[in-house]
DNA sequence: ACTTTATTAGACGATCGGTCTAATATTCAA
DNA sequence: TTGAATATTAGACCGATCGTCTAATAAAGT
């Protein structure tokens, strides 16, 4: 009979416990990222992405059950980035509210220029292609926006307590129209490869709800 | 010497003069579509809406030259019946012109609840999509957009010549600001499969101009 | 040294998208 | 009706992509 009280360890190379720290794995999010943000879901190949960083595509599929897996991650992977910039304006008390937030949109178009406007929103992407997309992925990107939106908000109120917007402001529904406004104008941004949209759509959600 | 002054008719069957009526083409533009609309570029293959209309592949390419072709005429297709949409509204003397305004996002809203949320612009679809795309799209779909733009600012333009924006207001800007959000209010509409972002931009976009 | 797991390596089959060529159908003048 | 020219159909074909699978090698423990 086995001795299941003694806890003596089993022999050879331990399980890795979590699936930790890995090179290899950093490097697929990071290229699958930069693929996904200027192509989409359909468009982006796995194998480009593993050209991209030298890795053959054994190690994918170790790291990865599927492509599907793979973009959920990078969903995750995305919205923590973003949510921490955003977090980095929204909550920076050396600013007004509304200069926070003014702040993050100066941020985003510096980004866009930085990538020539090639690059959008991994999110707004792949919503757009929502009807092509598993349905797995429809409630992770909703609820990413829910938080970026709830963001927002906070930052909104802020702006109300402050005296920068009108007390009776609906910070929710606003806080909702500036994300479908913002991504809008990103898609357009990239489109025309300019600044403008970004800039005119800021403007007028900005100077608007200062009434 | 050829008699090239006889205006004799050549021998055969004679080409087709303008590509004219085809009940073929036309299922296919319909089908595709249909398609586009859906799920993108990228995403759409010639074989699944061949068999939506049950025609074989040769046929496809005997009306279009490849994919690409055949997305650019759904594109001019796609804007032009728009277009006509769009003035419908927007040029209907039985309403103020905000309220015409309003009349096209009621029935844009009305269009996307039709077809459960499934269907997106395929101008929007394809903007989203441009980082895969062909570069002659670009173009294309940018003139599209400041066609809409076109319209939209000209009903403005009455609105504020019938004082229901203010003196002041910059129709051009507005104009711009609505189609990019606008196109947002499509994308989360599709995403969450509810008509709210659509009522939510729409709501603020107008009562804001309202001042 | 030996055992066990982690990671790499890339061949492989199935599927699919887009293109192309050959065959068939249609339409007209002679 | 016949033959010439075009319209349309039919599907073979190639290449790309996705995901799996088998092996080989590296690493980490007893």
């Amino acid at each position: 009979m086995k001795t299941e009280h003694t806890p003596k360890r089993r022999r050879g190379r331990p399980p890795k416990g979590t699936e930790g720290y890995s090179k290899t794995r950093e490097a697929l999010v990071r290229a699958g990222l930069e693929v996904l943000t200027e192509k989409g879901f359909s468009a982006s190949g796995i194998d480009e992405i593993l050209r991209r960083v030298a890795v053959p595509k054994g190690s994918f599929y170790h790291y990865f059950a599927s492509k599907e897996a793979f973009v959920v991650e990078l969903i995750d992977h995305y919205a923590a980035y973003f949510a921490l910039k955003l977090d980095r304006y929204l909550t920076d008390e050396s600013l007004s509210p509304l200069l926070r937030l003014r702040a993050f949109v100066t941020d985003a178009e510096d980004g866009m220029a930085r990538h020539q406007y090639k690059r959008g929103c991994l999110v707004g992407n792949l919503g757009q292609e929502i009807g092509a997309l598993p349905e797995i992925f429809r409630c992770r990107l909703e609820a990413v926006f829910a938080d970026w939106q709830d963001r927002v908000e906070k930052c909104l109120l802020a702006a109300k307590k402050a005296g920068e917007i009108s007390p009776w402001a609906q910070c929710n529904k606003l806080s909702a129209v500036f994300w479908i406004g913002w991504e809008g104008a990103v898609l357009r941004a990239r489109l025309e490869q300019s600044p403008k949209p970004l800039k005119a759509f800021a403007e007028f959600f900005l100077t608007e709800i200062a009434h």
